[in-house]
DNA sequence: GACTTAATATACAGATCTGTAAATAAACGG
DNA sequence: CCGTTTATTTACAGATCTGTATATTAAGTC
């Protein structure tokens, strides 16, 4: 792996973020990165697989990040469901943190045909999937709806926050959470 | 108020919604409007204009309707907040929805101090007021805790559902809300 | 030291973007 | 019927966008 690869990626991750995507020239991205569009366009091919390339990035971290964080907490599996809350809002406590990529790429890319569409789409399935099947674990009567419902929460959580920084929505969400896990895994 | 006014309002919300906003150039509005440019910026001056009146517009549009669908509803107040989780799924329903315009307009336009994502801010907060009053009739112990509630699960529905249509994410957000709001009134 | 790979600077092609100039044509109210 | 508003056509300015061509310069590697 190429040091320059890395630093674009970083570089293009931070400005996707704070400028949004299709706001962000790869002029700006490689000035920034102290480089070259001809070594940009060597690692990436084209802006649109720098996207993609960025979006899993992301995604690999913030699964790996969330899966240590579960991992060394041996609790019982109701337990680390709620958990789970808590280490979503250490995540979005984060200064950096200015919403969630997959979301934010759907809306800049609504064409359902767009290749960035259908990863994010792909990435919030995946994530919905994982809810469930910690559901499952815990022993949810119905660990499909439940999971759909946490994520919605999740979320919803992070678009509050992304649109007002210091908004309490995770706070808040985890209450939410705790009330409909009960209610889930009490039949 | 101009005819054509109406035109390219019309137009630029629809594309906006199907291709994204910064997507859409005004060359294309203005030719599906069949009309100039000229016009467009003797009526809007700028295109960030045109945007600010596009939100707007739509959300004047939705409260309206929200309005008279809860008003022509003689409920009990919190059967009236249960109510207002079927009317959300009506408005998700319709064939036309392409997500929910304030929230995707914020992802488009990160930077705070942009007017279209103070905006949709300012749009986002009236709706959890609204919710928040609707709570208060209630009779909820915590009007605005459950007003944020309700909203990130209503917010994240309307993701899931722009991500993937006809993902039935409405009919576990309201259940969902039952959960909650029997839960809040309980004390 | 010869050879291959990676990265550089510079320049540009071609498209698209927002916004405007200027002159003309139609609509309409008095 | 005259004057004013409204809309239209055509053309363009100036910036920015993605992506490439070309040629040069390191940096390793055998």
């Amino acid at each position: 792996m190429s040091v320059l690869r890395e630093k674009i990626l970083n570089v293009a991750s931070d400005l996707f973020q704070t400028r949004g995507i299709n706001s962000t020239g790869v002029d700006t991205i490689v000035a920034v990165a102290g480089t070259t569009k001809m070594t940009l366009y060597k690692h990436f091919q084209t802006k649109e697989n720098l996207i993609l390339e960025v979006l899993k990035r992301h995604n690999q971290e913030f699964r790996d990040w969330l899966a240590e964080k579960l991992g060394e907490s041996s609790r019982t599996p109701d337990k680390r469901l709620q958990a789970l809350f808590d280490y979503i809002e250490e995540w979005m406590a984060a200064p950096e943190f200015r919403g969630m990529p997959f979301l934010k790429a759907s809306a800049e890319f609504p064409n359902e045909e767009n290749p960035v569409h259908r990863l994010s789409t792909e990435q919030a399935r995946q994530f919905r999937q994982y809810l469930a099947s910690l559901a499952q674990e815990a022993g949810a009567s119905d660990a499909e709806t439940l999971a759909l419902q946490l994520s919605m929460l999740i979320e919803g959580a992070m678009l509050a926050e992304q649109m007002r920084r210091g908004s309490g929505a995770a706070k808040h969400a985890k209450k939410a959470a705790r009330v409909l896990i009960e209610a889930a895994l009490k039949r």
